[in-house]
DNA sequence: TCAAAAGTGTTTTCCTTACACCCATGC
DNA sequence: GCATGGGTGTAAGGAAAACACTTTTGA
């Protein structure tokens, strides 16, 4: 069996780059480190991979003793191998992203004692990082902004009933610049995808906005044409 | 150092899809291997990613012990770590994806006694495959799908001069749909980014079509406005 | 002269963009 | 009554799609 053979083996970890949306702002989670190497540094929660387990499987696992958060539906970003990336040798990580409604505990509880804490942190302004982890942020930032233009990412990070301007400022911070409202409006309702309640914004002091669903079914019915190409 | 810590360590391949284009049709490059598991499979080209080497590295030498190509352009495509995929026990494999002009050789020789042969398969038509090869063979195929349609991809897999005819056969066999002749000719040359050349194709029996190039620079221009958005 | 592929325009439809003012609400 | 965001329409331009016949060339 292969894992006899030392020299053929690596070392190998998984990193989870979690997104959030608060106050108008798009937020990462990071974990303060209670372990060398990059003792108290802020790092994306991270470990070894397990012989016994799935990536999958390590990922779920790893962000759930490091912040407590379980069932998040992760993707796979990259796999990042570089040389120097670990000071102490060549270890190869694969990342993942997810993104998350935020519910207002800015700060989670480790169930390991390798993390002190975890916090939301903008990402436009991040602490030093340890490893590599700031070019892994910056990689799923450049995947999430593509994808949010072709996939229904946004939804993720609202909550279940949303504004259209809520809506619009996800879009906003993640692509980094500002919308027209008129025509934001328009092609959003224009997809079909989206349902109208019949209730309005409760405890502002202006006008209430009307709030609206995400209907993944329909979502799904009008995209399944992605594959019925034109010619 | 981690490399000390057995139980942390994984077993880590990379493998190689490599695509080229002939006759029409799109081909994929697989190796007969010599070795067990799988021995007299056809398989991917892969095998171990060393300590010393980064994956970039790692795929750059297994596809030339492999296949004899050298100096290809390869990217990521994803990590797959399932704990059934390899017979022998969890072994995590990084695939890589290359698109490559096809210079007439359908048989290259391999620099290793780990395989036999390596010979270019039309995608459609694929023997059976070892480990979970053929998932990642599809995984691939997608990928490209979608590259097809926001980057010059389909360049690499012609010759430097071609025909747009050639061009759109390209695109008809990587998407699997019939485009429209003029629609297609229209947008093309509306990019902006094919230089016509003062020659024509030689040596066809029946009315010889223009040479085009595909020009890197004006392409660079025109798309680095991908970051400028309008509102 | 025939077979094979090259080459070519117009119309319609739809999406994108630009742009500015009144409305409802809470304080 | 004022501040704050909610909500709305139209015109112009450009890309995508549908669609069929003539031209060139070599055999």
């Amino acid at each position: 069996m292969y894992s006899k053979l030392t020299h053929l083996q690596s070392t190998f970890t998984a990193d989870c780059v979690i997104f959030g949306f608060e106050e108008g702002e798009l937020k990462v989670l990071l974990v303060e480190r209670n372990e060398y190497p990059y003792k108290d540094w802020w790092a994306l929660p991270g470990f070894f991979v397990e012989h016994s387990e799935t990536i999958d499987n390590a990922v779920e696992r790893i962000l759930y003793e490091h912040t407590g958060l379980r069932n998040i539906f992760m993707e796979q970003l990259y796999t990042f191998g570089d040389l120097k990336r670990h000071p102490q040798g060549r270890v190869i990580t694969v990342a993942y992203y997810a993104l998350l409604r935020l519910k207002g505990q800015s700060t989670l509880k480790p169930h390991s004692t390798y993390v002190r804490q975890a916090v939301w942190h903008p990402v436009e302004n991040l602490p030093e990082l340890a490893f590599d982890h700031a070019h892994i942020i910056d990689r799923s930032l450049e995947k999430i902004r593509q994808n949010i233009k072709s996939t229904p990412i946004a939804f993720e990070l609202l909550p279940e009933k949303f504004t259209l301007t809520q809506l619009q400022k996800v879009y906003e911070a993640i692509l980094g610049i500002a919308l027209d409202k008129r025509n934001f409006r328009k092609k959003m309702l224009n997809y079909n995808f989206l349902k109208e309640l019949d209730e309005k914004q409760q405890g502002v002091s202006y006008r209430a906005a009307k709030l609206y669903k995400f209907d993944k079914r329909k979502y799904a019915k009008i995209f399944q044409n992605d594959l019925s190409f034109k010619k």
